[in-house]
DNA sequence: AGCATAGTTCAAAGGTTCTTGATTCAAGAC
DNA sequence: GTCTTGAATCAAGAACCTTTGAACTATGCT
């Protein structure tokens, strides 16, 4: 991975909605309507923010009906510790 | 370790030139005319991007005379490990 | 079809961060 | 002390990201 990308990876995580999110999503799949619940911010900005998410790679949204349930993505962790310099990942 | 702490600790990693600094140092530590070597860069930017660094507790200096040795952080895995969401780190 | 609800997209404003160029500081050589 | 060199600081402008409010799309209900 080139640095750009890396930095890319890592900037998306660099934001305190977009860490509540990751957090919140941690121990399980989400619907967005729970986020919404749970992190006082307007819907477009959450949908902004999950965008960047989605766009870097680290979550998937499925539309179930209404909803779009959020999830972090499969090889999330692998594409972070790619990111990061050696001596700092894990 | 509060959101917004860990948004500054992963946003002081969000950026090439910083990257580039951290896998220069992830071997050894090196003197800031090391870097400047092999950079590329304006040596105030430079020192820009070092302060950023020390300032997110990521990296060290000391001085040896007229240069100055920088080197990764004794805790700077644990710090950056503690930034990350649960299941993205390690 | 018409309506309500869940989410997204768009453009403009607001705020941060990065970069540049000039200046200043610190240490060593003379 | 003066000069040179390595490095940090400052103020400015440029570039980028986030936030806002309004408009839009998509799904399900009646």
């Amino acid at each position: 991975m080139d640095l750009e990308k890396r930095a890319e990876v890592l900037k998306a995580l660099a934001d305190p909605y977009r860490l509540q999110i990751l957090d919140i999503l941690s121990p399980e799949i989400r619907c967005n309507c729970h986020l919404q619940d749970q992190m006082d911010i307007a819907p477009n900005l959450l949908s902004y923010h999950l965008k960047v998410l989605r766009e870097a790679g680290l979550i998937v949204g499925t539309r179930r009906g209404r909803w779009i349930d959020y999830a972090i993505a499969a090889d999330a962790s692998e594409v972070v510790a790619a990111a990061l310099p050696a001596r700092l990942a894990g």
